[in-house]
This record gives structure tokens, C-alpha cells and sequence, in this order.
DNA sequence: TAAAAATACTCCATAGGTATTTTAT
DNA sequence: ATAAAATACCTATGGAGTATTTTTA
């Protein structure tokens, strides 16, 4: 798994739709097929297929706020570290 | 940004040593200086170079304990969909 | 001087694209 | 019948490997 197919997944989640998913992420519909090595991957259905777009499931809905959060964590994340070097500029000396 | 960056960062900050995170990755040496690329990217030096090894900076221990409550965050993400999904089972036909 | 990390390059795996087929209603 | 997702296949980007150079103390 990497952060790339979270994305994804995100993508589809809102739109609940692929090929809009697709679109606004910048590429083509077929990548994001990914998502069902993802699905078996986790083993755990992410989606149901219509004939106009795709639904959530129970588990999908609890990923998708979590990968929200995940996302929103590494931000968090990178933002304190930015901060801290920022902060270690006066002591730069010590090694 | 990929979870592999993160997974490679993990490794060389616990070890200390560039080429002994690789062996712990299973992989060579080179390729772990992707992370200077990371460094890059965050504009963050997160390792300080010496002749027997690295050391960390006060970004990198910070970033150290968020990179790990991330993957933890998003190990407990996985497993949550999986136990809604089995919750589920009792009403698959919804839809 | 020596141990270790960075670079140069090569190769291959796989992400993404195009064209098409399958699915669901 | 139709809209949309999945599959098949091809291309090309970039991740990982080998060999080498550079760096740090």
C-alpha cells in the first residue's frame, strides 16, 4: 500500500464516481482500478458497482474519514518538522 | 510523498546507519538516499552525515515519532474497515 | 585513511495511457 | 441500450541494483 492508492480511494469516495474521480485527480479511469487491488488487499469490499457510479459501503465510509485524518496527520506531521528546524537555526553548530 | 519514503526514514533513524537500515529493508544501500530528496522536499535536514553513520536532528526525532503514529494510524485505519466489513455481513444485501 | 553515504548509470517493474470489453440496470 | 467500470495491452517513468566517487573526521 502507499499513499497514492489512499488518494485514490479518497477521490472515488467523493465523487462516487470513477471516471470523475479520474478527472479531477489528472489522469484516466482505468488506474484507479488499483482501488480493487486494494479491496483485496484489505479483503474487505470498498465499493458496489452501479451503472452510474459506485456507492459506499459501512467500511468504506469508516475508511474514508480515517484517510482524511491519515492525510491530515503526515501534514500535521511535516509542518511540525518544517517548524522545528526552523526553530534549530540559532544552535545549528551543535554536533 | 509516498508511505515508502516515510518506511525508509523509519528504518535509517532507528539504525543510525544508512546501510544498516538497508539491510533491514532487505534492499542496497543507494536507494536510500532518496530520502535526500525527501529532505528536499521539506526543505528539512533530517539527518546530520558522519564518517560512522548518521545522527538524528531535532526535526528528524520529531518526525521520527509522528512518522510511526502515522503508519499506526493507518494500520488501525485497515483494521477497523476489515471489522466493519464483518459486521456487515449480516445485512450484504443492502443496497 | 577508512568507513559510510552520495552519485552515475543501467535495467526492470510497474504506474499510467489507449483501446476495448464487460457489467448492471 | 447506455453509462460506467474492468480488462488487455503497450509505453515510459522512476525505483532498485552495480560500480564508483565523494565526504567526514
Amino acid at each position: 500500500m502507499e499513499l497514492r492508492h489512499l488518494r485514490y480511494f479518497i477521490a472515488v469516495a467523493d465523487e462516487k464516481h470513477v471516471t470523475r474521480a479520474a478527472e479531477r485527480l489528472g489522469m484516466r479511469q482505468p488506474p484507479l482500478s488499483q482501488i480493487r487491488a486494494l479491496e483485496r488487499e484489505l479483503d474487505v469490499q470498498l465499493f458496489r458497482r452501479k451503472p452510474r457510479g459506485v456507492e459506499l459501503t459501512d467500511a468504506s465510509s469508516a475508511l474514508l474519514a480515517d484517510s482524511r485524518a491519515i492525510l491530515a496527520h503526515i501534514d500535521h506531521a511535516f509542518s511540525t518538522a518544517k517548524r522545528t528546524a526552523r526553530g534549530e537555526q540559532g544552535q545549528h553548530g551543535k554536533s
